[in-house]
RNA sequence: GGUGUCAUAGCUCAGUUGGUAGAGCAAAGGACUGAAAAUCCUUGUGUCCCUGGUUCGAUUCCCGGUGACACCA
């Protein structure tokens, strides 16, 4: 068997990673499979910044705008299973090196090193501790996680309403502590796994940030976000670019805020991802 | 030109009955095991506009200046 190799190509958001996975692709020989938890909306396009329909075609892209925000909960578990069952094939069918590019670390960390066997979310249960967490508050969960899981009430963030409802689903749908399914072991892979971090100097992706807002307004994204508004409750339009909007059409405050907010928020989201990568020593920095 | 009000953190402002100051936003740092573009945590020294005076001590009171705003000419 051929050397296998994924070259995975990532970066904050805006840092200009689309033209340099296409030159990864045509180098290699492989399609591109993206790693990012919103282009993977077939509903949502503007606003995620997914490749042009020129770049699209010129390459083969997977988990581009194949799912739909109206389908199941996407997650983290179901790309790391849906990635590695892609590039097995991809890799049976001849290919020796893969190109994965995307800027959703947690995915990316899910593809590398394996998430635990937890059991995924019941959506019915989910939604019913949600609704205690805005009725009762973090407390009242926080109380009962101790209870049934202290291990995990020392060591998850439990001032993270989310992270409290999460560990608490699994302690109530397995009976067994949300503690008990982390094994702390890192998946083997039968692949190399070679890391390109994109980065620039902050002032300039800050810059390229809002100028890529300003294009985005300019291509109809306040259009697209009307269009989805009535779902405005999914969690997959939790979503930089349109949970603003939602906000602005329901009065919140005017348009020209909206678009301050967006760019604020993704530089937020810019400096998170590179928080999150800060202590991968596995990633090959570049500066473009 | 006259009168009045204001001038404090990058921005909007609070405050100090005289003992050199604090909120929100911005910004920075961090966490992250099936919502992850989500969610959560931490971080506030700044010629308190300038000059002079009173005072042990002035950002605070007083004189003058500068600037902004309002009103009157």
């Amino acid at each position: 068997m051929a050397k296998r190799k994924l070259i995975i190509l990532l970066g904050p958001t805006a840092v200009g990673k689309t033209d340099l996975s296409l030159d990864l692709a045509r180098q290699y020989d492989s399609p591109i499979i993206s790693c990012d938890s919103r282009q993977l909306y077939r509903e949502m396009c503007i606003g995620t910044a997914v490749p042009s329909a020129q770049q699209l075609s010129a390459v083969k892209h997977y988990f581009i705008q194949d799912h739909s925000i109206f389908g199941p909960m996407y997650t983290a578990g179901k790309y790391e299973l849906e990635a590695l069952a892609l590039m097995e094939r991809l890799f049976s069918e001849g290919h020796e090196t893969l190109v994965m590019t995307g800027g959703s670390g947690f995915y990316i960390d899910a593809v590398c090193n394996g998430l635990d066997d937890f059991p995924p979310a019941d959506a019915q249960l989910r939604a019913s501790l949600m609704e205690r967490l805005r009725t009762e508050g973090v407390e009242s969960l926080r109380m009962e996680l101790k209870s049934l899981d202290p291990d995990s009430y020392r060591t998850v963030d439990i001032a993270n309403g989310q992270r409290v409802v999460r560990a608490l689903e699994v302690c109530l749908m397995t009976g067994r502590p949300f503690s008990s399914f982390k094994t702390a072991q890192v998946k083997k892979r039968d692949f190399q796994i070679e890391k390109i971090g994109l980065t620039r100097p902050r002032d300039v992706l800050y810059d390229r940030i809002n100028r890529r807002v300003e294009q985005m307004f300019a291509d109809g994204l306040v259009e697209e976000a009307r269009g989805l508004l009535p779902h405005r409750e999914l969690t997959a339009l939790q979503t930089v670019g349109y949970k603003e909007l939602f906000e602005h059409f329901q009065g919140a405050y005017d348009i020209e805020k909206a678009k301050e907010l967006i760019q604020r928020n993704t530089r937020h989201y810019a400096k998170r991802q590179m928080t999150w990568w800060a202590r991968d020593h596995e990633i090959q920095w570049k500066e473009i």
